[in-house]
DNA sequence: AGATTATTAGAGGTGGGTCTCTAATAATCT
DNA sequence: AGATTATTAGAGACCCACCTCTAATAATCT
């Protein structure tokens, strides 16, 4: 029915993660990421309505790639102490895997222009987002920490304080270190304790 | 001897972190710069040598502004303990006192170009971070943890921690909540335990 | 084979940011 | 008062990225 594309969109998406990676969500330029692939800027357009739907896109397959193991891990153990270890561990695990998908990680959805977003765009972040909280929340609950500041500590424990492990390291330019995981993991436990 | 300047380097500096704060490092340009205060882009380049100088400025002065105070707390107390909590603590509350300020902490040297950077820069920046790590390694030694996985602990609780608490919040466009510096304290000395 | 159509291909307009350069200005110093 | 000089003032060149537009291309479908 029609020319078949030379270029497809996870091509496109794999070069603009690296192009993040390296210099950040401003070196994600339209036409940074076709010369990385070879395609004349016609092309990138023709996938992406613009700079701004490239980087919703981009970003949000990355946080959807992570999430899916993420939610995994909370869900699929009953002991919420061990469930709670686990997915500090899987932040750096998952990192360590995905260097420089964890690089964007490191970032937020404002620096990959969330403010200028389709409504579309933006409802996939939230609902991510509100998946995470949920998870978080019942685990906050099984673990008789279900107010505010509960909440805050664990989140903490489960997410940011993982999140500032592997930025610590990569953000100097270095690979994690062999006992990056047991860290994360050992601090979340403290913080739950 | 000469006619009076009419923008000082402070002033500059000033609007220049209103724009980071709320754009980002990237809505910091010569020209937006320039515009804040009235001034015409030739003064701003009288001033600072391109863009690349007035980052690494308005970086370097908000990150000495912090640093001085940090280290104040951390030497000031002789119970190694209370030192971490008060660091920890410090934190948070000079976040609260300097919200624009601290919009910039939440984000790196590299946003800022320090890749680009002069030498003497990039030295103002090392020597800073060595005067606090250094700080940092004499507390993990009075604590019996001078070992890597030690500091790498201690650094997490004492830096990494509360800044995320501030992270959280900043990035969802609140205000501190009135038990940050709490928070932050408790998980600092809940890490070093 | 011929029609159809999604896609490639790339030239070029537009806008904004960096930086330079020249002239005017307003202080201080002799 | 007049010379000196750091600074203001702003016009404009240059560059790069975004985005549009038209034509060519290469598959599939009848």
């Amino acid at each position: 029915m029609a020319r078949p594309p030379r270029f497809d969109i996870d091509q496109i998406l794999d070069a603009a993660v690296r192009l993040a990676a390296s210099a950040g969500p401003g070196g994600v330029t339209m036409s940074a990421v076709a010369q990385a692939i070879g395609a004349p800027s016609g092309s990138m357009y023709h996938r992406f309505a613009g700079r701004t739907a490239l980087l919703a896109e981009v970003w949000l397959r990355t946080v959807e790639r992570f999430q899916e193991g993420y939610l995994a891990g909370l869900h699929g153990e009953a002991d919420p102490l061990t469930a709670a270890r686990r997915a500090a561990r899987h932040v750096v695990s998952w990192s360590r895997a995905q260097p420089e998908e964890a690089a964007l990680l490191l970032y937020g959805a404002a620096e990959f222009g969330r403010a200028d977003w389709s409504e579309e765009h933006t409802r996939r972040a939230d609902s991510g987002n509100e998946r995470v909280y949920a998870a978080i929340g019942e685990l906050a609950a099984a673990l008789g920490a279900a107010d505010d500041r509960g909440r805050d500590r664990i989140t903490l424990a489960l997410i940011d304080l993982p999140l500032s492990v592997v930025r610590r390291h990569m953000r100097a330019g270095a690979p994690l270190p062999p006992h990056a995981e047991d860290l994360a993991e050992e601090c979340a436990a403290a913080l739950l304790a």
